[in-house]
DNA sequence: GTCTATAATATGATAGAC
DNA sequence: GTCTATCATATTATAGAC
């Protein structure tokens, strides 16, 4: 089995310049992630995949080596654009940002490419644990990357904003990227907008249950 | 395809009075809903199944009708057995009990069934998206029930504790239960115990990050 | 209650034409 | 870059011996 080897199986050497010469690679995936998140990843076979694409099976060995390949490739830009989307939205606060702007820009930024990228987030939240130890093993990396900036970033907030310093932010961590992750499973636009649920979270997350009356933006 | 019978395809008449009948059913399940869990439901075959119980592919077949009513059978088990324990929980505290107590009650009975029964309740939590949409189909109302009653328990604890009426415990139903059942994917025994961490996520969700000192159980 | 044998079908992957 | 054809293997489920 080729190791790391990433992007289409072999280029096309007569690529038209200025064309899109990844188009039926970006299909494949779009379909792929489709599937994987609708039949689980066993599931979905490569058959499957290239009829929806209007191909033929063996025509998906020109752009991926393998099944595993294609899992790989839709798990990783899963996990790096939702981190790359939260990262940008939090550099742009500015550096004394208060602590529940910054939270809320977080959860915001993690619940709209979360949603906004359903199928490949999807694949990260609910068939990881299925797919082959060594596919899982090549995109830990890229998650613990993830889930330290989550920690970093909860520690500024509770030391900017003078928050419990008592709690536990290994777990609260864990709570609410898993919580926010969760909505993949129930969230559908119109109930609620994307917007509000990031409101709402962040509130609970701060205030919690009890708090009797709705805490204002603290003036600066 | 016979319809929604339970228990073994057929029942030995002969079977001696005393003995164990079940054993060999109770086995493939418990087989079945960790590998399941492992290899996730299309990637574990009846011959997977039935080699870790020493036993042929085709033995499987005097106890349960298909794989699917195999897999039912274990979603079905993992949602009953965590809703029984939540509310024999609740119901055995006073009518008057303070909502604090109210919440951890059921926040640690649900993390304890879940965590004790992991092949089982995983197998609703990490696969139930895979199964075939008609056995999923046929637990919906069984998940439901589940969920209303933690939405009837949130506004008992809103009420009782003068907690803030504005939070829209829909959400937060949605929001507690995925934060819980996402301890199924981290949680080893070791790091910490359920009991703590069902006080850690009982303060955060009623106290919240912000609250500067932790609240003392109010005196009755 | 479990075994063996097998039917009917589906799968990931490869080779080579065009 | 996609197709057709095919290999080697795995799958669910059934039939009937013991």
């Amino acid at each position: 089995m080729p190791a790391l080897e990433r992007g289409p199986h072999h280029r096309s050497p007569t690529a038209a310049p200025g064309a899109a010469p990844f188009a039926s690679r970006q299909l494949i995936l779009d379909t792929a992630a489709r599937l994987f998140r609708q039949e689980g990843y066993a599931a979905t076979s490569l058959r499957d995949i290239a009829g929806e694409c209007g191909m033929q099976a063996g025509s998906l060995y020109y752009h991926f080596a393998s099944k595993d390949m294609i899992i790989g490739e839709v798990l990783r830009l899963g996990v790096e654009r939702v981190s790359e989307e939260v990262r940008r939205a939090v550099m742009a606060l500015p550096a004394d940002v208060d602590a529940r702007t910054l939270l809320h820009t977080a959860v915001r930024a993690h619940l709209s490419a979360l949603l906004e990228l359903q199928d490949y987030t999807s694949a990260n939240v609910r068939i990881f644990g299925q797919v082959p130890a060594s596919v899982r093993q090549a995109h830990i990396a890229t998650r613990d990357a993830y889930e330290r900036f989550w920690t970093g970033l909860l520690r500024r907030c509770v030391r900017s904003g003078g928050w419990n310093p008592r709690r536990k932010l290994g777990l609260v961590r864990l709570f609410v990227i898993n919580a926010l992750n969760g909505s993949l499973e129930w969230f559908t636009e119109g109930r609620s907008t994307v917007e509000q649920l990031a409101h709402e979270l962040t509130e609970l997350v701060i205030d919690g249950l009890a708090a009797p009356v709705p805490v204002a933006r603290p003036p600066r």
